[in-house]
DNA sequence: TATTTTCCGTTGCAAAAGCAACACATTATG
DNA sequence: CATAATGTGTTGCTTTTGCAACGGAAAATA
């Protein structure tokens, strides 16, 4: 299976021979898309780090996904519900490349090389998310905040291979990834460093158990 | 966008022109598959219900996802990872289709009808997948047992453009569902019954609010 | 550099959720 | 049909989590 598929040459290879893309430049906390009306938008995050923000009715904010170089999104992964108020924030600067699913999946009328190397990888690329998805249920599914915490912990560490490594996040942000009370979580925090399960240094986790 | 590809006309059609395939037959509680290691599993539920069910190291069981009629399911969604055990068992008596993702992606030498609809289908198949995983997650972002009752009961709802529904779970199920305690699920149930959200007789729940 | 804004770390108290146990109903099974 | 197994409904108690508030650190901004 072509599970590696090279997204970042390919897309600094081919990201300037297609014309039915638009590319567009984001300054930090600038709102990159909104997820309100139906129209089959894929976005390519190229550059930068940005989140899917949801806001519900009680005021709690969600980090529904967090976005790194090469990330798909975009409102065609949603089936839009008029309950749900979902943002794309820039967490950094950003570069984004914008297509209408519809034009990826049928083809641009040029057939360029873009969109024939794209829609013959997509089902893998979407393939990818489903598994990061899947991944982020797992830890949403964790009955604790603590095994939140160390699931999310366990994941980065596997990721970057070691057991230190940068959190993603400020800790506010955290928090509202894992869906949870941030002071709530502090103390969690506080009680997994004095039970001896991690190190925290700055925003660098070290992993003691195991 | 071909949304609407009708898979189920499609299996119909073609269910028995590909060699390389395997259709199983299941009963109730017998477990379909597991995913344990990586071999690109893929499978279609042409018949039944069935639950994909996870232990964790405290003994919880989280049903991850529930398949009815035509789901796509099969480790190749997941990175497995080995703090896992991932099990799908039948609910009710099941006809399974098992492939290959290599081989549906790369065709079979055969170059048979159904394999040629289905990889030309399959960005969308998996596109549906991950439009149920993000509602799923939408869910399990709630941050009360509550809100997650009332998000799932809407979300039926919306399914069966009615207020009133069956419930395709038991309460036990449920509750592993939602991934919250049954009898805490059980107290807000009556909350929510006291408080005229809604009316419950026997499996079947009638919104009253709105 | 001064000042504003955001983030971190903490705490007491209240609310929610989990745990354990039980009786009873319903559904499978020999 | 008898019996076992599973699911429902409930409750008292404990633990966890959320909420609100605050002071100080760090970072962004004027």
């Amino acid at each position: 299976m072509n599970t590696n598929f090279d997204i970042e040459n390919f897309i600094l290879d081919f990201s300037n021979s297609c014309q039915k893309k638009q590319k567009k430049v984001f300054s930090k906390n600038e709102v990159v898309t909104t997820y309100i009306k139906n129209r089959n938008q894929l976005c390519i995050l190229l550059d930068g780090n940005a989140d899917l923000v949801r806001y519900d009715l009680n005021g709690n904010r969600t980090i529904v996904e967090h976005f790194s170089k090469n990330a798909l999104f975009g409102e065609v992964f949603y089936t839009i519900t008029t309950n749900n108020e979902l943002l794309v924030e820039a967490k950094s600067n950003c570069t984004v490349l914008f297509y209408s699913y519809d034009d990826i999946f049928h083809k641009c009328r040029n057939n360029c090389k873009f969109h024939q190397t794209l829609s013959e990888n997509l089902p893998q690329l979407i393939l990818n998310k489903v598994t990061d998805l899947n991944m982020r249920i797992e830890l949403l599914t964790k009955r604790s905040t603590r095994d939140k915490l160390l699931g999310y912990f366990s994941l980065l560490s596997t990721r970057k291979l070691s057991t230190s490594f940068e959190l993603p996040f400020s800790l506010t942000d955290l928090a509202d990834y894992l869906s949870v009370d941030r002071s709530a979580m502090m103390r969690e925090l506080k009680l997994l460093k004095e039970d001896g399960f991690i190190e925290k240094i700055g925003n660098r986790i070290t992993l003691l158990y195991k």
